[in-house]
DNA sequence: TGTACATCAGTGAACGCGCGTTCACTGATGTAC
DNA sequence: TGTACATCAGTGAACGCGCGTTCACTGATGTAC
């Protein structure tokens, strides 16, 4: 039968993926060689093919259940406009910019999946969707492309923290991470809101908009 | 004195940064090889040390080039609200999309960027600092933080882009393009538009925004 | 309980390959006279 | 105008290296009796 205790094998391939999940983020699919990934999860390269059929199945798998983990936790904010605050402020932060090896999977390796197989772009497709519809649920809009715009919204702030990572000059980049919360909150709140009318007036929120307000 | 004419040691140099540019925005800086970017270029492997001290020379040269070209480009469009949107829906089109090779260098090298040397991201760092000065004279805006805020709102952009890139869905990566232009002009528009404020009105148009109308 | 055994997760050397970089050489060019 | 020559952009083979992947082997494990 199986030797080891029966969760043993299924426990070293646990610890490969999230020790993987951080040093891919960090270094990157071409930056992170296999030997490396296994070193990290204290084993040798030889290993990794009892484990996984190829260094793209690991990406695979490893996008998949960053993706997850970042679904659960957004599913654990508080629903409505104090959960998307929360949200915003967090993932804007300048924490979240100098650590992308805990960050988000998408900041980190959207263009590793944009550049990767099949495999990997369908993994991340439909975990992206996932994200979407959690989305949706917090900020509580059913409308048919909630999910879309919602996704928009969180794609700016991927967009905002990538620029924020990539420029040498801090105060630059503090100011990137704080407009770009304004910005998002203002995404995320509707998507009539904010874009004046033909005549120069605002629309009010809609029904879809969330109640609050900002400090 | 000079062989060849004075210009052909430079034109050959000139050719290889603008074909290596659309080879490095598809392949990325790892998936493009030097022997590839020469062959681009109709020449050979041995060539490339001739021209540039070093692979990461190359990438620092292309990327300072690219965004100069964007800057030049933006520069061009008509100002005001009609310059805006024009950028907004070229940038956040399927076209634009679908062609990564003739598009945007930072929605497809940002990544490569946060991980390249000092001497790629200052390159970058200097010219995303022009692109910001560009977009807050097109929108009109001299306020101190105007660079910082427009440079967020094209971070969005970015980040829509390759979000949907990324994605296999087109039908979901239409949305994302779609809701991302919306938040987009909203974002380009001014800073406390589309903010609710603490007692749920929305503050009116600033003396920053933008004049014009949305159809 | 003790011992011989089958299992298989993990080891580490080796594989071919493509990478960035180097270098001795080629041959088209413009110059000198 | 014609010929010998110096220049140097470009060639293409070779370099060491690290990559992803393979494989014969090891040795700790739980099982059988």
């Amino acid at each position: 039968m199986t030797r080891y205790g029966a969760a043993h094998k299924q426990a070293t391939r646990e610890r490969i993926v999230s020790t993987a999940a951080r040093r891919l983020k960090s270094d990157g699919v071409a930056g992170s060689g296999v030997a490396t990934l296994m070193a990290d999860a204290g084993l040798t390269n030889g290993a990794f093919y009892a484990h996984f059929a190829s260094k793209e199945a690991l990406v695979a798998t490893v996008v998949e259940a960053e993706l997850a983990t970042q679904c659960r936790t957004l599913a654990d904010l508080a629903p409505g406009r104090a959960g998307v605050e929360d949200l915003v402020r967090r993932y804007l932060s300048p924490t979240h910019r100098d650590h992308p090896e805990a960050g988000c999977p998408s900041a980190a390796l959207v263009e590793d999946v944009v550049r990767a197989g099949a495999e990997v772009r369908e993994a991340y497709t439909s975990q992206v969707v996932a994200v979407g519809e959690v989305l949706a649920g917090l900020v509580g809009d059913a409308g048919p492309d909630a999910r879309a715009r919602l996704l928009a919204a969180f794609a700016g702030m991927v967009g905002t923290l990538q620029l924020a990572r990539a420029v040498t000059d801090r105060r630059l980049s503090d100011a990137l991470l704080a407009h770009g919360a304004e910005q998002a909150l203002a995404a995320f709140a509707g998507p009539a809101v904010g874009a004046p009318t033909s005549d120069g007036t605002r629309p009010g929120p809609t029904g879809d908009d969330l109640p609050g307000s900002r400090p």
